[in-house]
DNA sequence: CCTTTATCTAAAGTCACTGTAGCTTATCAA
DNA sequence: TTGATAAGCTACAGTGACTTTAGATAAAGG
């Protein structure tokens, strides 16, 4: 039996993280002492690396539900968890094309700023006026 | 005299958001009608497009907030906001390499499961045992 | 037995908004 | 002038995925 400390150890999660995880009901709910701390099986520090390292593949939680749950039924076909990650992936793409049109404005504008003044300071003139920058942005924090 | 709605159109802001800017500080306190009513001026409605602008391009509200105090003061250097531009800079840069490996895996995950049974599903296998992947994964969410 | 370390609950805070409920005000045509 | 409609108001809860805090209790080692 494993101790909330242990797991949180050996798969890098805090301890509230895993906390949290049992409260949404991610992680099942673990057994008690008499004293009422948490003890977890083998099959527990499992889940929890699968939900880590799947976060850290940038899943969000409600994904990783679905993932879990196909992963309980090993008989079914895993046309459903394809498809989890071809979209997780085309996500991923999204994003970093939309952080690369980012990165050209920034680095134009930064080279384009000889540090005078604030008066004549490019960065904080392109950040004033749109009509300035090369690309066009998608909708905020997309 | 611009109601808040006009505010809103011309910048693609959604009123509440700008309510929202009001609240924590980012705009100043508007002018009232007897009815109780905001109204602006245009210099409000230059903030609020720097602020959504600035938004676009990935900058906190915290440094849009430096950002704005300095384009308030236009005598001094613009030392400042050019390096709260490369901080941002970087940011997006390390953001897209991150992703670029999320990327790499993910589609590595995808093009080897073959769609047979969850049992043999290499991507349940993948996000299951980390050591399968051929990239290490930074800090989640960074 | 005592101290230190680990764990517990409950609640609030983070970021940058978005959404909802239930009102009140402004504007314009009839 | 009335009355419909659109726009605005406040206050608060919700989002995602946690993190932080406070204050209390449990376990483990010497
Ligand atoms: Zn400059
Ligand atoms: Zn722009
Ligand atoms: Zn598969
Ligand atoms: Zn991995």
């Amino acid at each position: 039996m494993l101790a909330i400390g242990t797991l949180s150890r050996k798969t890098g999660t805090k301890v509230q993280t895993i906390r949290y995880y049992e409260q949404i009901g991610l992680m099942n709910e673990a057994g008690r002492t008499s004293g009422g701390q948490r003890r977890y099986y083998e099959k527990d520090l499992d889940r929890l690396a699968f939900i880590r390292h799947s976060r850290q593949l940038g899943f969000s939680l409600d994904s990783i539900r679905e993932l879990l749950d196909l992963s309980d039924n090993p008989a079914q076909s895993c046309a459903e968890a394809d498809s989890i990650a071809r979209r997780q992936l085309r996500q991923v793409e999204q994003r970093i094309k939309r952080l690369q049109a980012l990165k050209k404005e920034l680095k134009r504008m930064v080279a384009e700023c000889d540090g005078e003044s604030v008066a004549e300071c490019k960065v904080l003139e392109v950040l004033r006026d749109h009509s300035e920058c090369l690309t066009n942005h998608d909708e905020i924090g997309a």
